[in-house]
DNA sequence: GAGCGTCATTGCGAATTATCAATATTCAGA
DNA sequence: TCTGAATATTGATAATTCGCAATGACGCTC
């Protein structure tokens, strides 16, 4: 169950300029889908818009720096740390969704560490601009929820998916979610490392890469190119159901 | 790791009369906080008051009828019902939490089945009433967001507490959530069946009851009066610890 | 291409947990 | 108080999983 991790606190994320969110190409996938250019006129603070190399940490646990974030692009994992060292994951985040929301409910820290796990493309903003939009457009208020609803489905899928059953089920599980959330147009997606899918299903590193070993020597997982895999879903399905 | 769950739907609430919001003695605790008096005024569908009695199914996952509900008292089981006949609960909410806000976010169903562990008392909210109130008052919108990031963290405390570790270690865990979120004035809780507790830790209902009997054996949970007990918290946080 | 560090895989014995079956306890009614 | 049904506890054994150590695979640098 310890697993140590030893992930680099590299932040050596790069600027790549203030946000033009009137002018943002998926705008309709972000926070602020449907608000009006106009609502971007005014703003008291800057967005920055930054890509963070994989392994970057956006934030710390128990920190708090005023800044929520919005993932245009790339994976983060949301980590909590135990006091033995352990961590464990207790969510993966992709394109569109929006991470350190709970500052807005009031909470004075990240509830969690969010690491990214490859290039992570992202917009950085204010909590007091998401304040100032929100008073000037109380849609947005839907969407904060709408994110949160997102994340409360997310969550509730990984109790019942990756907390339930024999450690083959929850493996096939945790592959399928990969495939389904974060594949590429190709349908290949990254295969974590073990360490990570250990994390995320609660069961050691030995046992993970026993049973992903396993399933590639039956082909249900295989390489597709670099670290990217496919995987055969329906066979998957079939080990999370019964195992 | 299979609980077939016996639960009979039954649904004999009996009904309180239509709830006074603007005189409701707890409604700083509830949904409609900090709304005026007079919000109330011109609701277009009426809230009704109800108490359900143990084991009652509130509504049931796949479902849709268009109410929300707040919980006044008691203490509700949101469950997710595999396909192979266990199932798996997903979270454990008592008073002041409003349950079925996936309507307001769109979701035709609800995403769990809801049913009451104890004797709850509830107001039921049709969705058009919600609305109505969030368009004449958009402060509403951000207690819904309160009570979503509320249960997104309890969600996230159920996937490091009750998802990680050996056997002992979450069913210490799922004591002091017990202890921690439902007890009485007196201190004591009411602790759940085995069944119910393996359900919320994923772990064979036997080997719940062996840990649970062995808790009771070294004194660090004791019955308090019917079925209350009380608990030695820093005995269970060690264990929770180092197993 | 050799050397090196990191990560993945595998073997193996120990520890934990699941599962089936039997026994005890509790609780609601009669 | 007695009785039967539902729950809880316990025993015994099989299956799974852990944890440690060894080995293998891969990428990177020199």
């Amino acid at each position: 169950m310890g697993n140590e991790s030893g992930q680099s606190f590299c932040t050596n994320a790069e600027w790549m300029g203030r946000a033009h969110c009137d002018k943002c190409h998926i705008r309709q996938l972000m926070l602020f889908s449907e608000l009006p250019d106009t609502a971007f006129e005014h703003l008291l603070a800057p967005i920055d818009h930054f890509l963070y190399p994989p392994g970057s940490v956006l934030y710390e646990a128990g920190t708090h720096k005023p800044f929520i974030y919005s993932i245009r692009r790339g994976m983060v994992k949301l980590v909590h740390a135990a006091q033995d060292g352990s961590n464990r994951i207790v969510r993966l985040l992709g394109n569109g969704s929006a991470i350190g929301l709970e500052l807005l409910d009031g909470s004075k820290s990240y509830h969690h560490t969010a690491i990214a796990v490859n290039q992570v493309d992202l917009c950085k903003i204010p909590v007091s601009t998401v304040r100032q939009l929100e008073s000037e457009h109380p849609a947005l208020c839907k969407h904060v929820g709408k994110q949160l609803q997102d994340q409360l489905n997310i969550a509730d899928q990984w109790i019942v998916a990756l907390g339930t059953g024999a450690a083959r089920q929850r493996v096939a599980q945790l592959v399928l979610v990969l495939e389904e959330f974060f594949s590429e147009d190709n349908g290949a997606f990254i295969l974590l490392n073990r360490e990570d899918m250990a994390a995320m299903t609660g069961i050691a590193v030995e046992t993970v890469s026993r049973i992903v070993a396993e399933f590639k020597r039956q082909k249900i997982l295989y390489r597709f190119k670099d670290n990217f895999y496919m995987c055969n879903v329906a066979a998957l399905q079939e080990l999370s159901r019964y195992g």
